[in-house]
DNA sequence: ATCATGACGCCCG
DNA sequence: CCGGGCGCCATGA
């Protein structure tokens, strides 16, 4: 039994290490899914409870956060961040300083 | 089967 | 910066 696309994208955002940030389409990229970014915010919108995933971690390519600004959700996003010294001020972080490659 | 929606992305004007 | 279009995939009406 191979893993499903859901577990490799869960193993993928599973890696990305504190202080670091990456895209939906990286994530999709990454788990061997291609230009499957779509399934990565699907799946990442319906994790199950109990789950440790950073789903913080992943942002639009651009750097912005997902969520309308003002929501419970992009409010909560922006404090996981910072607490990681991630500067996420105006619900946006600079990619190109905090993208995760390994 | 079709249509709309959603934590997306890229290209073009 | 702001729209509009197209591609992609899963779900539900």
């Amino acid at each position: 039994m191979e893993p499903s696309r859901e577990e490799k994208i869960w193993q993928v955002v599973f890696a990305i290490p504190p202080g670091c940030v990456a895209s939906y389409g990286q994530v999709a990229d990454m788990a061997g899914l291609g230009r499957q970014a779509r399934l990565v915010g699907r799946v990442l919108s319906q994790l199950p409870d109990g789950h440790a995933l950073p789903w913080h971690r992943v942002l639009r390519s651009n750097g912005q956060i997902a969520f309308p600004e003002g929501s419970e959700r992009h409010l909560q996003q922006v404090a996981l961040l910072q607490a990681e010294g991630i500067d996420a001020g105006g619900g946006r972080v600079a990619m190109s300083q905090y993208r995760w490659q390994p």
